[in-house]
DNA sequence: TATTGTTATACTCTATAACTATA
DNA sequence: TATAGTTATAGAGTATAACAATA
């Protein structure tokens, strides 16, 4: 088991984690500017305009987020603005239902177009079909990957916390 | 000027983000739990340990942060701790020299190699040598593309702040 | 007993604006 | 006047732990 990066897999993977930083701060100024959203609020709204039916907290919290606490904060905030509502459950009285109100649609058509904007000035501009293909398959197969593989594992090696001194 | 994007670089464009937003959290669970850093205090260290010169504040801005007084509070943290220094350059009496100690080359070497395992464990397992070399390209091109166009331009569109309602 | 979800709380990160000091 | 950096402050996001209610 190799225990370095060679020199190619580091450059890939600074330019990743730049490339994507730049990506997604101007993602979160966009939908800041043009809907008051941060994108986790977005990809809820997202979701819920994508589902043909409602979905339970839980489901949100696939993928979305990664505390239950923060995605209640996080549907709490919307709610407040009238964008989704929660109701409980006929299935089961435990899960909360949340839909997506006609503001909630009316917000995201508000916001979707400049963000599909700066997605495709910022990302696809510099990349071609055969690119844009190639890309796609290895992120989906990286995130398969990573999903499979929870981060657990290197969780518990040393334990630092207060002021070092 | 296409105002949408097409099936595949929407594809694409979920599961770029998807994918960079697991590998960035477990990259940043293994920082803080291996050293206790965050993700931009490691990038300084890491960049302060590959500089063979000291650098400025306005040259670790570059690239790292995006607001001044968000790195003056993470160096201010990290000095706090012994790992960097800073002090006032002999050249310019306006500009804070900052370099990183000893022990600030120590943790990054207790971090680097969880840090290396978690990137390889969770990216690179998943990749080919061509795969790393063509991803590598994309987000080099992509990374100097959004750098030379700031996302200034989507900016003010409309304004929404408080509660809508 | 396990699961769903909320609440309370605390902490970190980030940003804005005002300010000092030097070029 | 412009630049380098800090400070104070405020706000958003996220997490942990305790809790209530249902399965």
């Amino acid at each position: 088991m190799p225990d370095a990066l060679n020199p190619a897999q580091l450059r890939t993977y600074f330019a990743l984690m730049e490339a994507v930083s730049l990506l997604q701060y101007a993602v979160r100024q966009q939908l800041q500017a043009d809907g008051g959203l941060s994108y986790v609020q977005f990809e809820i709204l997202a979701k819920l305009a994508d589902a043909d039916h409602p979905l339970t907290m839980t489901d949100l919290a696939d993928g979305v987020v990664y505390s239950r606490s923060g995605l209640t904060h996080q549907a709490g905030l919307l709610e407040k603005e009238g964008l989704i509502t929660r109701a409980p459950s006929p299935d089961d009285q435990r899960a909360t239902v949340v839909e997506i109100t006609e503001k909630g649609r009316t917000r995201v058509a508000e916001v979707l177009p400049g963000h599909v904007e700066v997605v495709r000035a910022l990302l696809f501009d510099s990349l071609d079909a055969d690119e844009v293909r190639a890309l796609g398959d290895m992120m989906e197969n990286a995130r398969d990957h990573m999903r499979s593989r929870p981060p657990r594992s290197a969780a518990p090696r040393k334990r630092r916390a207060g002021a070092g001194a």
